[in-house]
DNA sequence: TTGAAAGCGCTAACAC
DNA sequence: GTGTTAGCGCTTTCAA
């Protein structure tokens, strides 16, 4: 089966001819560009409209060196906190003329060195990146040669601007809210994807006991993979281990949720018996039983300013980008896994 | 802060002064073209190589009128379903050496418009899309100038290739599993985003209820958003309406997720009393209580082939990505929600 | 086998 | 104001 012939592309030198200019005139209507004429402006644009003339952005961007394309290197975007923050970047990239390539990484240096390599070959004007394992003078040689922002780095972060959502703050709002129903023999259901120890929810979990003078210590936390499996035999370990633990603070919704199907299979009501405590605001965390309390996570806002950081380095250099870590604000969503149906009512 | 200077763009020309060749013969040697001494090209790749050089993605693609990039547009990733097959694209085409280039939509015309624009605009060589609500002309119209592949168009197809999910099939795999149980009285929940009563769960259930002469009919189908709050709503009306049901049917996992929900307010046993399946295969699904049974998807087989389609049209013209739509297989996943732990785990 | 010339479609300096 | 002349960095004829 024969294609069709595939109609020529329109350039815009078939409409200076069709306008009576040259084509440099056109160029200049349609990049709204000074020194012409009104009239003869209004024209063009109507006979480009009437050919249906589309600009090819491939050639304006090879002489432009800008491809009002940024890069998103992410993972897995199955699991929601990616998809929430993919879903944010999308929005406010879309919000900012700007479109998107996603390049997926795996959670590996390989990947995310392909990632990057990518999207850097491709012209992108900037990139937005959870990229953990690459080494930080690949990232610096990168940051020298387009804007880039990481997110969430949990290795040392090198002088390349970094939104971090704010998991020390988001486990402290977990941990006063236990507190202040009572609980006091709290396990944390840690998760691997995590920097060993770093995790600002682990080493805040462990500085907020020492400081209040919890009978918990290390010997609390069980660290498995952060899915549901992962949290429901950190549960099952954590149950065996310190049997009077009256709640959970979980590295994420998935494990949390996995720890409210451990409880149940151990014959433990929650949040009677123990309650539990999410992390990542996702839906998911309304749909399980009982519904989930979870550190929820302004995304829009991490997804806006990534692009800000994004285009104030375009603007001003990347001085203009430089600065602390940005953080991004989290609130405790309270559901009836740690206060129970009648008290949310209330 | 002033900005570092930023290092000149090595050329194909550096690597040929370098290496002492035309910078034609850098090109011979990158493109792995004919004509070649095959120590040329090794001395000439180890200098480009050594030099650092990347060729420029851009000016290629200009000339060869190839970008190595497809497009995708796609609804709210945020949603379980289309993370998923937003995942399998972005795998199967990093298999094929394919960028994607991924435009948002909001499931509104005016959206899916902007995104086909946004993405023909940039030069993709391919585009998958769900993109219900772009008039038929107009896919028509871009098909000319690219490969176009839909996934789940619920309008009347156009003569462009479209992957379906086997929504009928999968449809009547949730329904036998839930006659072979012994349920009659099938309530379901329809979600809107379907095109009106078209959608082929809406119709293979009204289809299979005449066939097995089940006491129900359209009278059953509640219809609400997609969404775990509208399968609550629908789950409460439909209680009210038929309170003798004794199963249901939802759209998707969603809305199945908030019919569990909806039965454990009304004091229903699930599945004693009311078994329910859902749809998607997403992990959501594992995660409620009880898990529910749901009507998984190969998504990674969506992937591919969508990405099978635009290497054959491109490759053979668009005769060669021509036929009848594909479907997508579907196989349930019975869970606790419609069988009880006892038969599970026997 | 290699090099020279042309041009992809556009913007950006200059002239006029 | 408008047209002319150069390229952006590459691939692709065509000669040598």
């Amino acid at each position: 089966v024969a294609d069709q012939a595939e109609p020529a592309r329109l350039t815009i030198r078939d409409v200076a001819r069709a306008a009576g200019v040259s084509y440099q005139t056109v160029s200049r209507a349609l990049n709204d560009a000074p020194g012409i004429d009104a009239a003869t402006r209004r024209r063009v644009l109507a006979v480009a409209d009437g050919l249906g003339y589309r600009p090819s952005r491939l050639a304006r961007s090879l002489v432009t060196r800008r491809t009002e394309t940024i890069g998103l290197a992410v993972t897995a975007i199955t699991n929601p906190f990616y998809a929430h923050v993919t879903q944010a970047v999308l929005e406010a990239a879309e919000t900012a003329g700007l479109r998107v390539m996603v390049a997926p990484t795996r959670w590996s240096e390989a990947d995310e060195e392909t990632a990057l390599e990518t999207l850097v070959d491709h012209g992108v004007d900037g990139i937005v990146g959870f990229l953990d394992h690459v080494a930080e003078e690949r990232l610096e040689q990168v940051a020298r040669r387009l804007p880039l922002v990481l997110v969430n780095r949990w290795t040392p972060p090198p002088a390349i601007p970094t939104l971090n959502v704010d998991l020390a703050g988001g486990a402290r709002q977990a941990l006063e809210h236990l507190l202040g129903l009572g609980h006091e023999r709290i396990g944390m259901l840690d998760g691997t994807p995590a920097w060993n120890d770093g995790d600002r929810r682990h080493t805040t979990y462990l500085a907020l006991a020492r400081e209040r003078g919890l009978p918990v210590d290390a010997g609390w936390i069980e660290r498995e993979p952060d899915s549901a499996a992962g949290g429901r035999r950190a549960t099952e370990a954590l149950l065996a281990r310190q049997p009077t633990l009256t709640a959970l603070f979980a590295f994420n919704d998935l494990m949390a949720a996995g720890a409210l199907d451990a409880l149940r299979r151990a014959g433990r009501r929650v949040p009677d018996d123990c309650a539990v405590v999410g992390f990542d605001g996702t839906p998911l965390a309304e749909l399980t039983s009982p519904p989930l309390s979870t550190v929820a996570i302004r995304y829009e806002e991490l997804g806006q300013r990534a692009l800000d950081l994004i285009g104030r380095w375009q603007a001003g250099g990347r001085g203009a980008a430089a600065g602390p870590d940005g953080l991004v604000a989290t609130w405790l969503v309270p559901r009836e896994s740690t206060v129970g149906a009648a008290s949310l009512r209330s």
